[in-house]
DNA sequence: GTGGCTTATGCCCCTTTGGGCTAT
DNA sequence: GATAGCCCTTTGGGGCATAAGCCA
């Protein structure tokens, strides 16, 4: 009906604009490439002629003639406006050309001549619709993808339509599907952020990051008093160590990736931040890892256009994560000893088992049989661990040269991770987490890595300049908890992948600059999830609008928050160096369950809520801190932001039925506006809006604000007014009041049983507060008969309206009474409904008798017929074959026949013939009268039934 | 590049309490 | 003649959100 409306409402702009912005294809009956148009073959000097040509033709057909001109004269308009679009953007004639589809038919001509016009003739509706037209074209040849004759030109995109494209309108349909896809969309980007989460936790990282840690930092988390200040150092050093690359397209498990990044000292940002949290884990650091949610748009719109623009984000991103973008080609990875692995060789070795076929070829050497050694020993030492890293991945970071130990300039024996301050064994070399080994003795990592970088061939990759460093979206950092930070502690923005420490306010900047949006900032933690954006959105209202709603997105987090609060705190407890008896004393709260919460996922959320209090509040305490940052969010610089800010308004951008009351105090100023707490903004509503609120307004209150009415409708109003004489236009305007011009509702009360009813003789039931006092609204259909009946006095009640039939009609929905005959109706109710219900049950029984009666009647009958005429002349016992469709009516009519035949001997109908009669099987055969073997009469209504031994049947098909 | 302003467009809220004809 | 039931036809004005363009 809307649809109906809006188009009615377009149809009078639809005749120009509109047409040509839905004929984004043109066809013309000659292209050239712009480079070579001139005056003569200019795309609208073609159209024209051709054009020209076809108008002849109409010219003869009246005002289908002048409405077929006006419509190729908006189309030669358009093409004018394509040509000049293609005149100003010479130099990318060989784009231009590539977008568009160019194809050649040779019927175009004939066609054009004769075509159009025969189908304009016939309907000038479709003068509208076809997307092709089709016209002469001289030869002409212009370029290679080109031949002579006549070609269609398709026009995907034109510089002047942009002007006139279709603007992106949703439905609430796209809408709804977008939100869809969002929800989901955030369901398995957090799916995904808990994976990572628990990839973080992993022992085996954990200890192969420990073995490359200088020494000296292995005792951060016995820092007294831990602050952001104090991270620097173990930060700066991450940095340095572990490089971002750009993604692969290699498909493998992110423990694996991890595995793989870890060993190769490079990976995607995600898995570097990730590293970075598995470390500080390691240490005993409180850390969360922390992922924006780059979730699909709320916007459908938005969407389809996203598919580009992300493409180029995500290609920029991939280009500005790398911190230090030294990397070529996604899948080349550096690390590698120096053994001169050619790009291949190394692709294959990451890809693929050290044993595979691949490898197989090459001869092995001492050095792969001592890897191999190492290997099984890494597996041996690994085994217990109930770790899901994919140890193939491990496999392949041990090469077999790397087996001699050095010691770096500070002491410490290097191993493919990095310096390992393990505990040297009986032969002299470290331990690992993988068993014992060494490392290469002919290069360090550093050489290689050089090597590794001046092997690649700058064609392979990305020219970016090494040691450049780009700060790109930053997408996925850590959270340390740092209690020497203000008096209660702090969660301190730690980006490992860029090197910033407590940078928290920088990251929307950071965000914002490359394009994306920092819509979702989700902290994950013991397998749980937090929403931590408003620690780093500093402007909120931009995101506000790109959020799902606040009530769908809390249920969400609401199980994940409980979780990551339990797994904070337990990690609290680890690096507070508290152990579980002194906490429990301490706090008085803490249980034994609390520190197995995580990983005893049979214990329920709320045993370990209820246990884990102490957590729960210092999660709160959090909780206080940003709501604190959300109510003190710094008023935006621009007008358009206050439109819809939670926290601030402008007068001027307030709706026709909000006011501000009171009207102050002044918060600050934009554009010289004042602007005014939003919890100043009231609502205002008619006097009758009211009502239905449960509210009226109080005794000699002025409206808040009177609206003019449309003139239209003023104009409407006042003749009606004038009908009646009243010529006074006081009513014409609209009164609104805010709720502090209203007071709770008071309708008059019922007395002596009497329902106090409204001007209708009824009683508006909104809700609940516009019943009457001392009155019920009774809900149920068939009241009316009952209150009448025992004279109860009762009112209809009006639940509200519904358009029909064009019109809005009033929904009426029980009756009102008053309370002391509430239980005297709804008693004779119930006694009328069993009463009811009663007397169907007796009906349909009363029906079932009937339909058995009438059964065994025709079943008597059908005996009698049987025994009659199964013991006369023609001894023949009939059986009627299950017959669908007319079997049953024309049994049915059989029988009624036979019953004539035999009381009134009239055997008109019934009519029984025996062809070729076989008397020797008469006494003991039974007809069967089979489908196949039916011929019927359609204007007799006459069916015949044989039988195969020739006996048939006419019957009366009913 | 950003913000202010205007324009165009479409979704969606608000409004609101029938009447003529025919069979019984 | 009174009454009950059926059927007709399927609002539309305007606020508001939003996109896009223009300009400073």
């Amino acid at each position: 009906m809307r649809t109906t409306r809006n188009q009615a409402k377009r149809q009078p702009r639809s005749t120009g604009g509109e047409e040509e912005t839905k004929r984004p294809r043109l066809d013309l009956g000659k292209q050239k490439c712009v480079d070579s148009v001139d005056d003569n073959d200019t795309l609208a000097g073609i159209s024209h002629e051709a054009v020209g040509k076809l108008l002849k033709r109409f010219n003869g057909h009246g005002s289908r003639g002048s409405k077929l001109q006006e419509s190729f004269i908006n189309r030669c308009d358009a093409i004018n406006k394509l040509e000049s679009g293609l005149k100003k953007k010479e130099k990318q004639t060989a784009d231009e050309c590539s977008n568009r589809n160019i194809t050649e038919s040779s019927s175009l001509k004939e066609k054009a001549e004769g075509g159009i016009p025969q189908q304009a003739t016939d309907d000038d509706d479709q003068m509208d619709e076809p997307d092709w037209e089709e016209g002469p074209v001289n030869n002409f040849s212009s370029g290679n993808d080109h031949e002579e004759g006549n070609i269609t030109i398709e026009f995907e995109a034109s510089p002047d339509t942009a002007k006139r494209k279709a603007i992106c309108r949703a439905s609430a349909e796209d809408k709804e599907r977008a939100e869809l896809v969002h929800k989901v969309h955030l369901l398995c980007l957090l799916g995904r952020g808990r994976l990572i989460d628990r990839a973080c936790n992993d022992p085996l990282i954990q200890a192969a990051l420990l073995s490359l840690v200088p020494r000296q930092f292995l005792k951060i988390s016995e820092t007294p008093k831990l602050t952001a200040r104090s991270l620097a150092p173990l930060v700066n050093w991450f940095h340095k160590y572990f490089h971002v690359r750009l993604p692969s397209n290699t498909e493998r498990s992110f423990e694996s990736a991890l595995a793989l990044a870890l060993e190769t000292q490079e990976g995607t940002a995600e898995e570097v931040a990730a590293l970075s949290v598995a470390l500080f884990r390691a240490l005993n650091l409180t850390t969360r890892f922390v992922s924006v949610l780059d979730v699909a748009s709320l916007k459908p719109c938005v969407e389809n256009n996203e598919s580009v623009t992300k493409k180029a984000r995500r290609t920029r991103r991939g280009i500005f994560n790398s911190s230090t973008l030294m990397v070529t080609t996604p899948d080349v990875v550096s690390g590698f000893p120096s053994r001169e692995f050619t790009s291949t060789d190394m692709d294959n070795n990451n890809m693929c088992d050290v044993g595979s076929t691949k490898q197989d070829k090459w001869p092995k050497r001492i050095g792969d049989l001592e890897f191999e050694m190492q290997l099984e020993m890494a597996k041996a030492a690994t085994e217990s661990g109930n770790d899901n890293i994919d140890r193939e991945s491990y496999q392949m970071k041990l090469p077999s040269n790397w087996l001699t130990g050095i010691r770096d300039g500070n002491g410490y024996h290097k191993t493919p991770f990095g310096p390992y301050p393990g505990i040297r064994d009986g032969n002299g070399y470290h331990k690992t987490p993988f068993g014992p080994y060494s490392i290469p003795s002919r290069m360090s990592l550093k050489e290689m890595r050089r090597i590794r970088r001046v092997e690649t061939p700058a064609s392979q990759g990305i020219s970016v300049a090494i040691g450049s460093r780009k700060v790109g979206a930053p997408l996925y950092w850590a959270e340390v908890y740092c209690n020497g930070e203000n008096l209660t502690g702090k969660w301190v923005h730690v980006d490992a992948v860029n090197a910033i420490i407590d940078g928290e306010q920088k990251v929307e900047a950071a965000i914002v600059a490359c394009k994306t949006s920092l819509r979702y900032a989700v902290a994950f933690a013991g397998n749980g999830a937090k929403d931590v954006t408003r620690r780093y959105c500093m402007k909120w209202y931009k995101i506000a609008s790109e959020r799902i709603n606040m009530k769908w997105w809390d249920a969400v987090l609401a199980p994940l928050k409980e979780l990551e609060a339990v797994a904070t705190e337990n990690m609290l407890t680890r690096q507070e160096g508290l152990n579980k008896h002194e906490k429990t004393e301490t706090i008085g709260m803490l249980g034994q369950s609390m520190l197995d919460c995580t990983s005893g996922p049979a214990k329920s959320l709320a045993e370990c809520s209820i246990e884990n209090s102490y957590g729960v509040s210092r999660s709160s305490l959090e909780d206080i801190e940003l709501e604190t940052r959300a109510l003190t969010e710094p008023l935006p610089t621009n007008q358009q932001a206050y439109k819809n800010h939670p926290l601030y308004a402008l007068e001027r951008w307030l709706t026709k039925c909000q006011i501000l009351h009171p009207r102050g105090p002044v918060l600050g100023f934009c554009s010289s506006h004042p602007v005014y707490p939003r919890t100043c903004v009231q609502v205002l509503r008619t006097k009758e809006r009211w009502l239905r609120e449960g509210l009226q307004l109080r005794a000699n209150e002025l409206p808040a604000k009177v609206l003019k009415r449309s003139p239209k409708q003023n104009k409407e109003q006042a003749s009606e007014a004038d009908d009646y004489d009243e010529g006074d236009n006081c009513g014409l305007d609209t009164s609104l009041y805010g709720e502090w011009q209203t007071e709770p509702l008071q309708l008059p009360h019922a007395v002596d049983g009497i329902v106090p009813r409204n001007e209708r003789g009824q009683v508006d039931v909104w809700s609940e507060k516009c019943l009457p006092p001392g009155t019920v609204h009774l809900r149920f259909p068939g009241l009316v008969p009952i209150a009448e009946r025992l004279k109860i006095n009762f009112a209809p009640a009006m639940v509200g309206f519904e358009f029909r039939n064009g019109r809005s009609v009033p929904v009426y929905e029980g009756i009102v009474v008053c309370t002391e005959f509430k239980d005297a109706i709804l008693e004779v109710y119930t006694e009328e409904l069993e009463r009811r219900n009663a007397e169907e049950r007796r009906r349909n029984e009363s029906q079932a008798i009937s339909r058995w009666y009438q059964l065994l009647s025709s079943i008597l009958t059908r005996q009698k017929l049987k025994n009659r005429y199964g013991d006369g002349s023609a001894s023949q016992s009939v059986t009627y074959a299950p017959i669908p469709n007319v079997g049953s009516d024309a049994q049915v009519s059989g029988e009624k026949d036979a019953a004539k035949q035999t009381s009134k001997s009239q055997p008109r109908k019934l009519h029984v013939r025996k062809e070729n009669q076989q008397p020797e099987i008469a006494d003991e055969h039974e007809h069967v009268f089979l489908m196949d073997d039916q011929t019927g009469d359609e204007e007799s209504s006459t069916r015949i039934k044989r039988c195969h031994c020739g006996f048939y049947i006419e019957v009366e098909v009913l």
